[in-house]
DNA sequence: GTAGGGTTAG
């Protein structure tokens, strides 16, 4: 292919297009591509438009980089696999999927490119998918594939899929004790699939450990609410020398927030500056926030919020928000609802807060302005949801006042049940956990059909005596499920876990390991 | 001589 121009010729033109992706000059990355156009011959000449398609990608010009591709006569895979990244890293997964399946040899680096991409953009499923065809067609992995795969079931929370992988590991003879990515992929998959035991297992075991196998398990304490093991581990790996970074700090910041412990907290927040030369970011505002308002502190929120030197985004007035919600505080709620709606206008959530603040408040009449608002924005809620994993594979779901599944009588009978048990030993359904002005009668009927209560029927129902009962869901438990699940635990001796959409709450004998506190 | 990797608040 490389008949009318001589090797040195395009190996200069390649040298030029590196210089000018190493550069980040674009322009003289043009100017060079329309002189290789001006001399002509090099149409064919992949040498040269395999570095122009990677300069183009690289300096984020995608199209440019597609144009160059589409138009040759043959491609290779290696530009074919470098595209599919780039898709896959603006997020734009449907193009990368459109060229993978056009891709006439796919091999292992194309197949974890895809793979890779969907766990990167919250597509755990699809992943798993993907990964289980390559297994199908017989195509090898090795351990970068497996990253993939591991943080896909990290985020699917699966742990049953998490055992499946554990064989997978060990088939491929890969050591996590000494492949120091690997370890922290599964120190995060074991953290956020419930078991933050396993997880510390791999961490003790790690040979290496580094900046992210340190924040990861750390990030796993805080998410089980171990904050003194978190710190500790904190204070262990600045004395052995391992540097802290921006996402180091947010996991030991959250650890103290979801353990009320405000001095240390702020302590830390302090010493990012002085001792490790970072500035704070908007992110560990937004954190110093959250730890303040969960703890009630809520005019030391604002106040902090008001004098911060870089501009508040919805983050910090998000969790200020939330704090509100949890105290039951109107005044503010409204400052940062004010800001929240300028800057995130589109965002339900947000509009869902308030309302839920002015219910619990009472104040009917803000409500239906609240809903009116959300009508107008014909902005709609995501419903509840919780999930449980059956068997590898095997999901079911539920959702918030959804009587259609096919044992919803059953459930409902032993949701009933529950509830007389639970009178004896002082439970009451909490009226304040619904945002709807409606009578108490329908209070109660939308409060046992809340998703964790239909799927810890379910789970009762078939889930053997002696295992937990574990459940995901994808917003926040409400003050009633929790008491409802500490209740259960109690007159069931049944042990039940709910990872919610931050973090895990296990319910033993009657306790919460939030302590109340979440 | 070029392609695929882990941690992030509400």
């Amino acid at each position: 292919m490389r008949k009318e121009n001589t090797f040195p010729v395009s190996f200069t033109f390649s040298a030029l297009f590196k210089a000018c992706s190493m550069g980040l000059d674009v322009n003289l990355g043009r100017q060079t591509h329309a002189q290789t156009i001006l001399i002509g011959g090099f149409d064919n000449d992949l040498y040269v438009k395999n570095s122009l398609i990677e300069m183009y990608v690289k300096l984020g010009f995608l199209e440019c980089g597609r144009k160059v591709f589409d138009e040759l006569p043959e491609r290779d895979l290696i530009s074919w696999t470098e595209l599919i990244v780039a898709y896959a890293k603006i997020g734009d997964m449907e193009s990368a999927g459109e060229l993978f399946d056009q891709l006439p040899l796919k091999d292992m680096v194309a197949w974890t490119a895809m793979v890779t991409g969907y766990a990167q953009n919250a597509k755990p499923r699809e992943a798993l998918e993907l990964f289980e065809r390559m297994q199908n067609e017989g195509v090898k992995t090795d351990e970068v594939t497996l990253v993939g795969v591991i943080s896909a079931c990290a985020q699917l929370g699966a742990a049953k899929y998490s055992n499946w992988i554990r064989g997978i590991v060990k088939n491929l003879g890969c050591d996590p004790t000494r492949c120091v990515v690997v370890g922290s992929a599964l120190i995060d998959m074991y953290s956020k699939c419930g078991n933050v035991e396993d997880a510390y297992k791999v961490f003790d075991t790690m040979e290496e450990r580094n900046v992210f196998s340190y924040s990861s398990m750390i990030s796993g304490f805080a998410m089980h609410g171990c904050a003194y093991a978190a710190l500790e581990l904190f204070h262990e790996m600045v004395n052995m020398g391992i540097k802290p970074n921006r996402v180091t700090f947010i996991a030991v910041l959250t650890a103290c927030s979801h353990s009320r412990m405000v001095e240390q907290g702020r302590q830390i927040f302090a010493s990012m500056e002085e001792k490790f030369g970072i500035s704070p970011g908007v992110d560990h505002y937004a954190c110093m926030v959250d730890l303040l308002g969960r703890a009630g502190l809520l005019e030391d929120a604002l106040k902090l919020v008001e004098t911060m030197p870089i501009e508040p985004n919805g983050g910090v007035w998000g969790a200020l928000l939330g704090s509100c919600r949890t105290y039951s505080n109107t005044d503010i709620a409204q400052i940062a609802a004010n800001h929240l709606f300028e800057l995130e206008p589109n965002a339900i959530g947000n509009y869902i807060l308030l309302s839920n603040i002015y219910a619990s408040a009472g104040r009917w009449n803000d409500v239906s302005t609240v809903r009116k608002l959300m009508r107008e924005k014909d902005l709609r809620k995501n419903p509840g949801c919780s999930w449980m994993e059956v068997k590898k594979g095997v999901i079911e779901e539920f959702f918030a006042g959804d009587m259609t599944h096919p044992r919803s009588g059953e459930m409902k009978h032993v949701l009933e049940h529950l509830q007389n048990g639970l009178k004896s030993i002082g439970y009451e359904p909490n009226m304040n956990s619904v945002a709807y002005d409606v009578n108490d009668e329908e209070k109660r009927r939308i409060l046992i059909t809340h998703s964790e209560k239909l799927a810890l029927a379910f789970g009762l129902l078939s889930i053997n005596a002696d295992c937990p009962i574990w459940i995901m869901k994808n917003i926040r438990i409400c003050e009633d499920c929790h008491s409802f699940m500490c209740g259960v635990s109690q007159i069931t001796g049944r042990v039940i876990i709910i990872r919610d959409n931050l973090r895990f709450h296990h319910f033993h004998d009657g306790k919460c390991s939030c302590g109340n506190f979440w």
